[in-house]
DNA sequence: AAAAATATTTAAGCTTACTTAAAAAATTAA
DNA sequence: TTAATTTTTTAAGTAAGCTTAAATATTTTT
């Protein structure tokens, strides 16, 4: 399967996953950066190969051969997001423009080799779960955004769901790192804004950054 | 450029340092598995780009740039080999199937990463020189193919020029593999073939093999 | 519930990278 | 050096993955 199917069948995965559950054409358009013309288009041809199941003017629903061609590539991009962390120091953000072409040209069998020389991890440099070779998900995420928490109470940073390298740079710049700890002062909840302590500093953020900020609460 | 382009340039490249000097479409299209008509077309395209010198019925020639970019992607293409093998247990073939795909999706940021990684090598697990960063071979090959070796002398194997999975897989199995001795026991120069000894082993290997396994006298 | 705005679909067209078939040139053999 | 063979080129055509423009639905607003 080519580049552009792989693309699409992930950007639904990914859509269908997300708060704003639109998995319609135009929405995978945007995901993409293509016309609205074309992600119908493509819509039809994958519903030809069934992939997806397609509906005029509904949403476009991947089917289980369709997910689990989804879950390939993500497992694909996240296995080389955690070698790449490992080995060499760039930047998360870096990392995840490498991968996002990698993820394509890399084999089932490298995939696995990847897997097993990291001590098949179930987690990215993100905190995002990478599937195993069946492509299923087997941690339970009972993470929650930052700006659900609680004020008084602590966490640790458990996903960082972006690919913005601003919010990356932010991010490395206030130790708002996988695994670290922060403690929430203050929910702001006209303002939508969360104070939080972390390595002794207090910040403030607005919602663009505590919506994609994921944590667990700490025991 | 497209990953046609680039292995398009690949394949003028490495044909125009191979034995048999043949540039001409034919020849470039059979190395890439495409129609000789294919190889044509992208000849004269390539001309526009000023990637290659063309001229109906004569040799395809790089230019400054196409050389550039052929040695860029060799570089990506050798660095992988010397990254997975380091990193990986996988067979050399196996190892060359994937760099051939992740070369085309591989940053010059990535490529200098990997390279600095490794200690900026000089040579893949092949013994083939890797181009620095601005496309330079630095390494003088004094090497020779087995097929020109002298009766009684001993050598270290430099480099095995192939992708031919049962060569490698041969190669596994008798010691065959870069850095190690090999002494030329015999030379049979009418039936163009050679007898080596190699971890206690006499074996004899025929034209087809010791055209492409390149020895280094020993000091 | 009609009007306005937005999204989706259809239609026509483009580029890239191929294909096969036939024509033209170059190479090899007789 | 002519004939036979091989190679290269030209021509016409295809599929993938896009585009823009226009038609058709759907959704939102009033």
């Amino acid at each position: 399967m080519s580049v552009a199917i792989e693309n699409f069948v992930k950007a639904i995965y990914k859509n269908g996953k997300r708060n704003q559950n639109d998995t319609k054409p135009g929405n995978i358009a945007k995901e993409l950066g293509i016309s609205n013309a074309a992600a119908t288009d493509m819509a039809k041809k994958l519903a030809l190969k069934n992939l997806i199941d397609y509906e005029k003017y509904q949403e476009l629903k991947l089917t289980d051969k369709g997910t689990k061609m989804a879950l390939n590539v993500v497992r694909k991009h996240r296995l080389w997001e955690a070698l790449l962390f490992k080995l060499f120091d760039l930047s998360l953000h870096d990392i995840h423009r490498e991968a996002e072409l990698l993820e394509h040209q890399t084999s089932d069998l490298l995939a696995n080799t990847i897997s097993e020389y990291l001590g098949n991890p179930k987690f990215d440099p993100h905190g995002d779960p990478i599937p195993n070779a069946k492509g299923e998900i087997t941690t339970i995420d009972t993470s929650i955004a930052l700006s659900n928490t609680q004020e008084g109470q602590t966490y640790t940073i458990s996903r960082l769901m972006s690919d913005d390298k601003e919010f990356f740079d932010f991010c490395a710049q206030n130790g708002l790192k996988y695994g670290n700890t922060v403690l929430v002062t203050k929910q702001f909840s006209k303002n939508k804004m969360t104070q939080i302590l972390i390595n002794n500093n207090t910040i403030l953020l607005n919602e663009d950054f505590t919506s994609i900020i994921y944590v667990n609460e700490k025991i």
